[in-house]
RNA sequence: GGCCCCAUCGUCUAGAGGCCCAGGACAUCACCCUCUCAAGGUGGAGACACGGGUUCGAAUCCCGUUGGGGCUGCCA
């Protein structure tokens, strides 16, 4: 019989969901994809205290951002509470498990009169304890060692000895993660455990486990994590590394995508530029890496700028009314939208993020006086420059961008001075800004009216 | 402290014993192109942590050291 491959993303609903979260929920994407599998959302949520419907909510929105779709799901942990109870009866009545009256305060206490040596002494191990309120059920870690295959970083053994009667039941009858993780993942039939490698040191714990219950052990993947700048793992609260605000921002997701692949993951080939279809077809686990990658929104924003240029305008225009949206000032007109298809192609090649269109093209929409108008001065020379460039242009009937070429060009010509120098005064007269899309392009979109009068304007108002 | 993982340019990485006095990308610097900006082009600077082995030959294999990281919770 063929094992079935399916994988499971499983977080927990402790925070909002970040770039870490969304590799490992990728990867785990990548290698089902790959291997024709099902893919499964598992909300972990066994500890109450800390888990908020919001942050699931805030996932699921992510993921689907994202495109990393599931196959079934999602499930959640708290609904599975009684079948934890009955693994963890199951693993008493076979003698693997034993109920433990110990206090935090009491192990360490041991602890410190043992030498220092944190952890649980096994206090409780053959005191034939039952079942009580406030006890904990521990399983019994038998000698020996645990081996953990995993797929990245080969065979990793672990002694018996270092690993502690860990907890399968709080004292307050409810699931610890390793053995609702563990339950789920066996009720579910996962086939390939993917996560960060935090997990690495509590996954003997799982094997024993499955051991204890003689059932397969599904193939193990751990991840290396992603780290700031400091190469100190990203922390939710530390760190501003929110999926969500990287889409405020403008982030596209398909650029998020690609680079997240790449942090961790390369294809070979000096490849960069992936699309689903490519990584899905190049993906391969053991040649993911095994040091932590540091997560690099400079880079991660060039992937963003190359997605923006590529994209087809009318795509491009799409994406972009969200952030048009956010301003008084954008009434989503025919006019306008109008002027936007005309400039958004010159837009399009020069943002990195979506955000930026917007002091782009907001000259166009707002009212002169609301320029948010740079310090310049107007020279004396660039004010005759500004009259003549207005004189040579007022008598245009076909105000376009290019016979305004034609004619600024001329001009540079008659008074020998450089293009460059030329088109400063004249831009910043218009858009109140020092850069910006290409300047006949912009002066053909706000029309020859609108465009005379601000150069006046400008004149009129120099200091 | 204990257990475990890791170690190539500032960053992400290519490299599975000779193809490497180490390749690409981001960032950075210079120049070219150019109506600004962006893009593009050309070029520069920039790394195999260290020490021992193994081998005719090591970035690649082994050991050690150092450094970094993860875990060490009745969190996940």
């Amino acid at each position: 019989m063929t094992q079935e491959i399916r994988l499971r993303f499983a977080p927990s609903p402790t925070g909002y969901f970040h770039v870490g979260g969304a590799r490992t929920a990728l990867y785990n994407w990548l290698v089902c994809k790959r291997l024709g599998g099902t893919f499964i959302l598992r909300i972990d949520d066994t500890d109450e205290q800390r888990n908020r419907s919001e942050w699931t909510r805030g996932i699921i929105d992510a993921l689907s951002w994202l495109e990393i779709d599931f196959d079934e799901g999602p499930y959640f942990q708290s609904q599975h509470k009684d079948r934890y109870l009955e693994v963890a009866n199951e693993l008493y009545e076979k003698g693997l498990a034993y109920y433990c009256s110990c206090t935090r305060e009491e192990i360490d206490e041991r602890a410190r009169l043992r030498g220092g040596v944190p952890g649980y002494d096994g206090f409780c191990r053959h005191r034939g304890l039952a079942s009580e309120a406030g006890y904990a059920l521990r399983f019994m870690v038998p000698p020996g060692e645990t081996l953990v295959n995993d797929v990245v970083r080969g065979a990793v053994a672990f002694d018996n000895s270092t690993i502690e009667d860990f907890i399968l039941l709080k004292g307050n009858g409810t699931a610890l993660y390793v053995l609702a993780n563990f339950v789920d993942d066996v009720d579910l039939r996962i086939s390939h455990v993917i996560r960060a490698e935090e997990h690495l040191p509590t996954t003997p714990k799982a094997v024993l486990l499955y051991e204890a219950l003689k059932i397969q052990t599904p193939v193990f993947a751990h991840l290396p994590v992603l780290v700031n700048e400091k190469r100190v793992k990203l922390s939710k609260r530390r760190d501003r590394v929110a999926v969500e605000d990287f889409r405020d921002q403008g982030f596209l997701p398909e650029a998020m995508v690609n680079y997240l692949a790449l942090l961790g993951w390369s294809p070979g080939d000096d490849l960069e530029f992936l699309d689903r279809q490519k990584m899905v077809e190049l993906f391969d686990l053991s040649k993911v890496s095994k040091s932590p990658a540091f997560f690099d929104v400079v880079k991660m924003k060039h992937f963003n700028k190359h997605y923006i240029a590529a994209m087809d305008s009318d795509e491009f225009i799409k994406r972009c009314l969200p952030f048009l949206e956010r301003n008084s000032w954008w009434q989503g007109s025919e006019l306008q939208q109008a002027s936007f298809r005309t400039i958004a192609p010159y837009v399009k090649e020069r943002v990195a993020l979506l955000t930026e269109v917007v002091e782009m093209v907001d000259f166009l929409f707002l009212d002169p006086s609301q320029l948010d108008v740079e310090r310049y001065t107007l020279s004396d020379a660039d004010v005759d420059m500004l009259l003549k460039f207005l004189s040579k242009v007022e008598s245009i009937e076909n105000f376009t961008r290019d016979t305004l070429e034609e004619s600024f060009r001329s001009l540079g010509e008659e008074i020998g001075v450089a293009l460059r120098k030329l088109q400063a005064p004249i831009r910043l007269s218009l858009t109140g800004r020092k850069i910006g899309p290409p300047l006949f392009v912009a002066m053909e979109v706000l029309g020859k009216e609108r465009s005379l009068e601000r150069i006046r304007d400008a004149i009129a108002t120099r200091h």
